[in-house]
DNA sequence: CGCAAAATATGACTTAGATCATAGGAACGA
DNA sequence: TCGTTCCTATGATCTAAGTCATATTTTGCG
């Protein structure tokens, strides 16, 4: 796959004329990232627009007690961290850290501005980007302000699976990998609390698999168990 | 005060020409809310981009179960709800509530994004501010999962006394009014809890006041306990 | 003012989830 | 293939916060 082939896939691109696509290739640098590596951390200045071309991140925060919360897993195609990135001299308030060995594309603040600057309509579809990250991240604080952590969990593995769901024989195979830790570090609860609850999950034949691999066999009682606040219990 | 004037204190109205200064003036109108009614509800159709111009108002998502969570309170100047406005044909995805008698301004959505087309300037300032609110928002989540709830309220009355606060003889008053109910429905707890976790910082003199006017007596020692795990127990 | 309605206050009890501890299983590199 | 290192599993406590119940205080309104 070529440089531009790949920026083809970026959302937006599409919308620039051909100068300025041209413009914007020579301003990407592509970037590998290994696992147990940090692409930026919390704190370290923000100086580019970041977009996942293969592989899974993840963006977290931690608390000053070492606790950590993972607020969203990217997939390629995903703009990252623009929440930040958008600012003079601004730092970023979380660190992405890959899932897999990924490579992502970065391109300079400046540049990507200019861009935006002469392609109203490439401006609008980050508007619209942000819009539906803002939405998601209230959902999200929602949730986890009023739901138990099992509806949580459940809500988490129905938005995994409607993302990154591959078809198999007995379900729905999530494409990333990722430990009950992961699971946990994004609804909020501890380890053993995840793992208590993915286990009950399996003996009610919701899920199957662990670390590895996660397939989810009953989607519908999964999304259900989501927003209902008693079923499936024990 | 009259209706340009109004809008010149509006976020992005500044970057606009003299030109569509006039043309957006034409298309926004002046509504007013009473306390108890809703300025639009979770699933309603979103067909304007709002700007408070007096007054206080929350936004609020609420669960099948009938709880409620209180996502943010938007002073003047602020825009909303940015977050769904932004998509063709998409309902609301919360509610927005006046916290007293309100006046606001709306911009059809077709009005506001022709503008923003026009004005690259204007684009990129929307999108400084929907990073900045997704920032928030994710901030939010953050303490929401990993902090216990008498450090999400200190955390909740440091962040409202820096937007709100108005110097006092014996500390900053919140110019908004909050119930205990409010305060709980923003840092996801029950009235009851909230009511003890106050009564405490009354007792340690953090605060003082009730429903009328909540006054923050020492926000150093509310910092602190927001980010320290164990100051100021009982 | 006086009364109804709303908001705060506090106690007793229950419970979801954290914490601590220990053990077995899967994965991966030498 | 063995061993080390992660990861999952599960039990035994402990505790923060929810729930229910019942005052007491504010506040605004007629």
């Amino acid at each position: 796959m070529t440089e531009t082939d790949s920026l083809r896939r970026i959302p937006l691109f599409d919308l620039l004329n051909e100068r300025d696509r041209q413009r914007l290739v020579g301003e990407v640098v592509e970037v590998c990232y290994r696992k147990g590596e940090y692409i930026f951390r919390e704190g370290d200045p923000a100086e580019y627009f970041h977009i996942l071309k293969a592989g899974a991140v993840k963006c977290v925060k931690s608390s000053p007690s070492g606790k950590e919360c993972t607020l969203k897993v990217l997939m390629p195609g995903d703009l990252f961290c623009c929440e930040a990135a958008v600012f003079d001299g601004a730092t970023h308030p979380g660190s992405a850290a890959p899932l897999c060995d990924v490579t992502i594309l970065r391109v300079s603040k400046k540049a990507y501005f200019a861009m935006l600057r002469r392609n109203p309509d490439a401006a609008l579809e980050v508007i619209k980007y942000l819009g539906k990250r803002l939405n998601e991240a209230q959902e999200n604080a929602k949730i986890l302000a009023l739901d138990r952590a099992d509806q949580r969990l459940a809500s988490l593995l129905v938005k995994l699976v409607e993302r990154v769901g591959i078809p198999e024989p007995n379900g729905l195979r999530l494409a990333v990998r990722l430990t009950r830790q992961d699971l946990a570090n994004m609804v909020g609860v501890t380890v053993e609390t995840a793992i208590r609850i993915m286990s009950r999950f399996k003996r009610a034949k919701l899920v199957s698999g662990g670390a590895k691999q996660i397939v989810i066999r009953d989607l519908a009682r999964l999304k259900e168990l989501a927003v209902d606040s008693l079923a499936a219990r024990r």
